[in-house]
DNA sequence: CTGTTAGCGCATTCAC
DNA sequence: GTGAATGCGCTAACAG
């Protein structure tokens, strides 16, 4: 792009001239070395070299309808969670030639359709979304594209098309009943505004089976939003004993403030986030928190893509990759 | 792509049955409605509904030679310190139409040789990295195809093209200065060993005029990393009394450690990170640390990247955001 | 193993 | 305002 520079980009035209081959032994050559014999390849490659070719990927997919990228959609890049599913991702997807191609829908959901519609303009061989495809527009305009989709993070009864992920209804079950077991009844939720964090703190309140006082941050949260979520449970409920936080940042943020407040953790209140991240094991006092094993979905929604783009069956087109609890000082005076 | 379900995706020429008019006046219809009456855009519309339509950016960039897709490469996406700035130039490029394509080269020289061929194969409008271009055949490659390229992040005297980023030799010395103006002597550093944490290195020990114990780790440093340079420093140095992080993360572990081991912050060890992270204020002590404004450098670098694709001269093709230290409670009783 | 022909889906150039 | 022809750079399909 951008001929500024009065000279054009050599193109695979100029490289078959120099090679003294037809264009499409030069195409060959490059992309498909089987066809041709060793001494071609070479004079091609030599080529190559002189002319300063690299090849036009825009025309290439064009024809051949391979666009080698895969389209990835996540909240903003800022939240930690998903890291592990997009560095997963990124080197699966590059280990068979694929290379991923990030968006940001942060968080609202008409710029999740402007972005999907974006995204399939480029006719990218799949499509991987964090979280579930929200606008039923968009399911629908994703479906009529035929291109290969994976939901993440999420379970559903009805994907749009593949999707690998787990339960946030039975996360908060399980923090509830974690909770239970240890015999706190004065509990309290700090959590995001986000689809996720809500079926969460309804899968708390299910097992629970009584509302609890809420502190209900605006997505995507902090530890500055937790610490100012721990003052208002502690207004609402001065006897509190223990806290599920939707992240660990907020949980960071909550165990700040009850620093600053003189509150010992966990003899005084008990703690537990969301995520596990690299912080977590290292704070003081550790974190308890939920574990999920984002690079696993990160690979196995690549391998789904891969192979629907090979024409392979995909065996199980949903996946469920599961949690568990990891108790660490913050709920546990025995732990880590 | 993948046209498993047997139909194809509509294409302009179908819109343009659809609302009987010619090809080319759908074409315009959508892209350069300035130049079609209301009555045929409005007629184009609803065909485009009706059909289904979403535009194949890959035909239209081969032809236009604008892919309205920007590059970006960072080291990786784990690291928060660029987060900023991505999240910056997302925004920035995404209000004029642009759209960011993330690529991460994992400090590995080669892989980023390659990266860049591979986004240049795809013909961005525009390329925007994270750190100079290391190797010599990449920045001839950059050169040669004409895209407007920003590095940032980093100054040099010879960029490859425009350049946003500020002086890490100049921070290591500020740094230092700092420290001497403490009146502190037994100096330590904890550094990644990247390009950019070593010219801070440098940076410092030039202000300082001597060796002192240093702790390298490898790239991308992490609080583990940081707690065990911190082991090494002290058996290299046990009256160490200032310690330099490459990084907040990396500040974050030799702070875990001093904890574990009963030293007083900043009565016994000091400790100075760099780049602000969010968490940096809140931490107990709260982190003295060197802010750089890395939205600016993402908004800067997105800005010469539109400019140049507009055709615009760019008035000043190198600008150095500059920094400054954030003087907080890990080096100071009064602070914060 | 190599070449010829055709066309992917769209925007530019020129005509009206 | 609108349209017809042309070709961006490449690869699929078929011939030799």
């Amino acid at each position: 792009m951008n001929d500024r520079f009065a000279f054009k980009a050599a193109t695979l035209h100029d490289v078959a001239r120099a090679a003294g081959v037809s264009l499409i032994t030069a195409s060959r050559a490059l992309s498909n070395p089987g066809l041709v014999s060793e001494k071609t390849i070479k004079r091609v490659h030599d080529a190559v070299e002189a002319t300063g070719y690299t090849p036009n990927l825009l025309a290439g997919s064009l024809k051949s309808r391979r666009s080698l990228m895969v389209a990835g959609l996540v909240p903003t890049i800022s939240v930690a969670q998903f890291l592990p599913t997009v560095q997963a991702l990124t080197e699966s997807l590059a280990a068979a030639g694929y290379q991923l191609m990030l968006g940001q829908t942060g968080y609202d959901h008409s710029r999740e359709d402007a972005l999907i519609n974006t995204m399939i303009s480029r006719r990218p061989d799949g499509i991987v979304t964090t979280g579930l495809v929200h606008s039923i527009a968009a399911q629908e305009k994703l479906r009529r594209s035929g291109i290969p989709i994976v939901e993440t993070w999420d379970l559903n009864e009805r994907p749009v098309d593949m999707l690998v992920g787990f339960s946030h209804t039975k996360v908060g079950s399980a923090i509830a009943g974690y909770f239970l077991g240890k015999g706190w009844t004065h509990l309290g939720i700090a959590t995001g505004d986000d689809h996720r964090g809500t079926l969460r703190r309804e899968g708390f309140l299910a097992t629970l089976g009584r509302e609890v006082p809420t502190a209900v941050v605006p997505a995507p949260s902090s530890l500055e939003l937790g610490r100012r979520a721990l003052r208002e449970l502690l207004e609402k409920e001065p006897r509190l004993r223990a806290v599920y936080c939707s992240s660990d940042p907020l949980a960071q943020g909550v165990l700040a403030e009850a620093q600053a407040r003189g509150l010992k953790v966990p003899e005084q209140l008990a703690v537990c986030g969301f995520g596990d991240a690299d912080f977590a094991a290292h704070m003081q006092p550790s974190l308890t928190t939920v574990h999920v094993d984002g690079a696993a979905i990160g690979k196995i929604a690549a391998k789904m893509i891969i192979d629907r783009c090979q024409g392979k069956e995909v065996e199980s087109p949903v996946v469920d990759v599961g949690f568990r609890i990891i108790e660490r000082s913050s709920t546990s005076l025995s732990a880590d």
